[in-house]
DNA sequence: TTGCTCCTCACGTCACGTGAGGTGGC
DNA sequence: TTGCTCCTCACGTCACGTGAGGTGGC
């Protein structure tokens, strides 16, 4: 339970215990911990203009806020989700390129119109994918007791196991070798 | 509606038109368009193993044949999906690597459910994300005619739009710089 | 024959990974 | 004082992008 990436609610880590020190402040290693990423990413990030601790120490250490780290886990589930850094950027810095509010929020609101409808076509493709590769692990499962070892492993596509009433998801065709050419 | 990637059934596009030529067989271009990659892509990953043309021409153009296609949207759809080219190699090559079937089906059921797995992870960060900043979308969509042009940029947090009843979405919170600390 | 497509190097880029060698801080 | 953590180069890697310069094929 300790050392795993619970990105999506790891600021509340932050009440419990041992990474609470230094005033409020988080080091390198606790931003890299929290948010599952490693020591190279956060420092990565700081140097792309993505985050920037809030002082160093006269040792060099970075110190980070706490808002930081919300803005790194933001950051980890974007590139999760398919987005580059500098898609990224453009998101976390549209509120400051306007003057006013109002001019604000139409950018923002352009910059994530446009990437909300690339997660989405992503996320399609996934789940449609997923679907398959289920379906297909319901097909295999039945070959782990093959029951026509002759078949294998050319003529598979000929076993019954293979002939399923809504047609063999094209996934399973390929990782299978079951097409007819 | 031509031009564009429609990976999921790319291969239905062959009965069509135009790109049946040369016997059954694909050009690299014709792989690239049909399946939403460029060519370099393809060409790499024919490098990488993932991928081999039935022979080329004595001029060196490669020839595909049509299981090869779906062979590569299958690897694309799984791209975007997160899996690395060598975690692909490890689900196509899965079969090869036994020498019966119920070897094989093991070996691949064990890949597979790894993949799945992750999958279903990725997923649930993105979906959960996507409803964030589709939250987000909705709050600030009220921000382009902003009502108290006073407050921006620093003191948003204290507008009304920002006071949502089921607390605001952390990505908006980063989003729009208003956290407490 | 004219284009459009395809070819092979080969260097560039993005987002980090991976040491080497050294120092900071409770 | 001893460790564990953090630091800065700096080169490596993965998955391609991007030309340069040349040739193939209906």
């Amino acid at each position: 339970v300790a050392g795993e990436q619970v990105s999506h609610s790891a600021v509340d880590a932050l009440d419990g215990d041992e990474t609470r020190r230094r005033d409020g402040h988080l080091t390198t290693g606790d931003m890299a911990r929290l948010s599952g990423n490693t020591l190279r990413t956060v420092r990565f990030y700081e140097e792309a203009q993505l985050l920037e601790p809030e002082y160093r120490t006269d040792g060099g250490h970075r110190l980070f806020s706490p808002s930081q780290l919300e803005r790194l886990c933001l950051i980890s589930n974007l590139r999760v989700s398919g987005l580059s850094l500098e898609a990224i950027r453009d998101l976390l810095q549209a509120k400051d390129s306007a003057s006013c509010g109002s001019e604000a929020a139409k950018v923002t609101l352009d910059v994530l119109t446009t990437q909300i409808d690339a997660m989405r076509e992503r996320l399609a493709i996934m789940q449609r994918l997923l679907n398959e590769l289920e379906e297909a692990r319901a097909t295999l499962a039945q070959c782990a007791t093959c029951a026509r070892p002759d078949l294998f492993p050319d003529e598979c596509r000929q076993c019954e196991v293979m002939q399923v009433k809504e047609a063999l998801s094209a996934s399973l065709k390929v990782l299978w070798g079951v097409e007819r050419t």
